[in-house]
DNA sequence: TATGTCGTCCCGTCAGACGGGACGAACGCC
DNA sequence: GGCGTTCGTCCCGTCTGACGGGACGACATA
């Protein structure tokens, strides 16, 4: 009798192992495993077979009769050169831009059809953002994404504009012609802003970090309340620290 | 004919993959499979054969012909709670006691026989130090290490106890009497202090974090040079810090 | 007490991991 | 430019370890 279950194109125990790592949530603590199970589509003696190696191996860590990820994994992340090198390079500028501004700031890098936050200083009088280190939001929602797309490859930006561009606010670009003609505007002036498009009330202001081949490798944004945060006043700040952080990062130092 | 190769006693896939991942480096960029084999002891093809898997899946990305731990791991690792509850709760703490002694804070917790740096922030004028956010250092030789072990079980410390301590510099403790006694000082003091152990020319102060047992989640620290950092002088500074982050993570605020 | 859900464990089946070996390309050295 | 080495990649026959349905007791809830 042929199998009825139609075998996942890829299960691979890597595909499991992967799939199992990101079904931990950002707020999460421990996670049974039935939860995890529910969370993954696998069979419950699988996700408890394969959790228990992995605690074994100390990627995840027990907890009561829960499991919950391992401080290992804290640790590898921390080497993963696509933040790593930009954050130790990026540092100095954005505390020296939070200084100047007393706004809140981000570095963020492109991954997909979204933004990735790299790091993030906030500020002690400025808005509660919604922004983690290490969250993800659609990469056109944002001034950070903005920023990086109009200075990106032809191909990549036309793959984001093949799909769809999830509706953050009332004010998101959700129109691939619109976003298009912004990303172009973004392109002749170095900066990206985001006028209530990610989050209500909330402006930012966003310049590319370049590479060598003028290439956005990141981008730095500046946030705040829309009544305080004036693009205009902001923009020279956060596009001179983006390009010192720019020439910092091809000089390697 | 039996098997030659003693079968290792653990070689699951996951603890393949465990090793690995754990086989990038702190500042490794991209890796090949050859050196992957080499440094995991695996054959060559089976590297070759998980490292595809594992790219596929997003845990790894392939620059050119090499591979480099992926921007998923970053993600995953922001989310484990040892640090991401702790670091939370812990920056704003940390920023003023920089603020108000002008030296280098560190945040760590324990880990096996080891201390994890989860945060660190740096001062202009301080000294470059080798320590690093996700980084691992023997804890008996540093000040977060003594601090936390001196509000731990007794079973933690005696499972340290009978390990070796590795030394790092010459005034390392490394004799397991002079360690558990320096512990009972560290107890009666709630304060640790490291005095060029972990160094040369660093000289640092260490308070424990308490979780509502008694027993220490983690500990700060203040660094500096030998010659400006006077342990009596910043002492009160680190306790009251650590004692104001013990607080406010047992009220949940 | 009845009921649902949890974590854990067992075990017969078989699919997929395994890794030795081959191959061509790239690199470094003379 | 020639040569040796090391690299990444791929194939394929063998067989072992992953697989997951199902059973079980503990626990929480109604």
């Amino acid at each position: 009798m042929a199998p009825m279950i139609p075998r996942r194109d890829e299960d691979t125990l890597s595909a499991r192992i992967a799939a199992l790592l990101g079904a931990f949530r950002a707020g999460d603590d421990a996670v049974g495993a039935a939860e995890l199970a529910r969370r993954t589509g696998l069979p419950k003696s699988t996700v408890h077979r394969i959790t228990s190696d992995l605690v074994r191996t100390g990627l995840l860590e027990r907890h009561g009769r829960k499991v919950r990820l391992g401080l290992a994994l804290f640790e590898i992340g921390q080497r993963v050169p696509r933040q790593r090198v930009l954050r130790e390079a990026a540092v100095p500028f954005m505390s020296d831009l939070r200084e100047a501004t007393r706004q809140t700031v981000h570095l963020a890098v492109l991954d997909g059809r979204e933004v990735v936050y790299v790091e993030k200083l906030t500020t002690p009088g400025g808005p509660p953002l919604p922004s983690s280190v290490g969250g993800r939001v659609p990469a056109a929602a944002t001034g950070v994404g903005k920023a990086i797309l109009a200075f990106s490859p032809s191909a990549t930006v036309e793959r984001m504009l093949r799909g769809d561009l999830p509706r953050l606010t009332e004010r998101t670009i959700t129109a691939p012609g619109l976003l298009a003609r912004e990303l172009r505007r973004v392109r002749r002036d170095g900066v990206a802003y985001d006028r209530e498009e990610s989050g209500p009330g909330i402006t930012c202001v966003a310049s590319p970090v370049l590479g060598p081949d003028g290439n956005a490798i990141a981008a730095l944004s500046l946030s705040g309340w829309s009544s305080r945060m004036h693009p205009a006043r902001y923009s020279p700040a956060v596009r001179t620290a983006a390009l010192a952080l720019s020439r910092a990062l091809h000089t390697g130092g």
